[in-house]
DNA sequence: AAATTTGGTTTATATTATAAACTACTTTAT
DNA sequence: ATAAAGTAGTTTATAATATAAACCAAATTT
């Protein structure tokens, strides 16, 4: 009847971080941050949920002096959106 | 860019109950419990806020002997479901 | 050189979800 | 008639989550 809804993506700000990261080769946390309207402290965690599940890679770096994050969607992580969005699906039906 | 979540209707439980008692007039606990696959405490907990919330209304009554619970969705349920959707819709794009 | 800003991380707290335990009663079997 | 098992839930305890607040290290501005 209904399709299990992967806890990992149900959450408001992972979902708006998975949807940024769907549609721009990469992003960095500030402007996460500013797309998600999250606090950083939230964000720096749930990035590092979504790492650690495999479904973005995370790069840190320098940007001249000052320290860069860079995250990007892996090809599980795209799957996992897709399937996320199906099993959505089973709740809403036609409507979505 | 990102529409809030409705975090009462943001809970897998509480939206398939929502999504159930869309599409049936109305649903007793059982029902809802089989066609969810909750267990019955989350599912009366669930219930519990759908109601305080005013997206649901609860009759309690007795079908022969037996303790019956009813419930039904309001409009103001309808509304809030249907804005949850849209919501959905500035993460999921096209795609749902 | 002191104050502020940037780019974060860690930690503490509040909320949520969930299952386990319990209540109250009914039905069935002995 | 009574013990055992089932039904329809509620309450309570615990685990997981989300979130913000506090913090840190370095850079920049005044």
């Amino acid at each position: 009847m209904f399709k299990e809804l992967n806890p990992l993506l149900h959450s408001e700000l992972r979902l708006a971080v998975m949807s940024v990261l769907l549609s721009v080769e990469s992003a960095d946390f500030v402007f996460l941050r500013e797309q998600t309207g999250a606090t950083a402290g939230n964000l720096s965690v749930q990035i590092d949920k979504l790492q650690k599940a495999g479904y973005i890679t995370v790069e840190k770096s320098f940007k001249g002096k000052m320290p860069r994050t860079t995250c990007a969607i892996t090809q599980e992580g795209v799957a996992a959106f897709e399937e996320y969005v199906a099993a959505l699906r089973s709740y809403i039906g036609k409507g979505l």
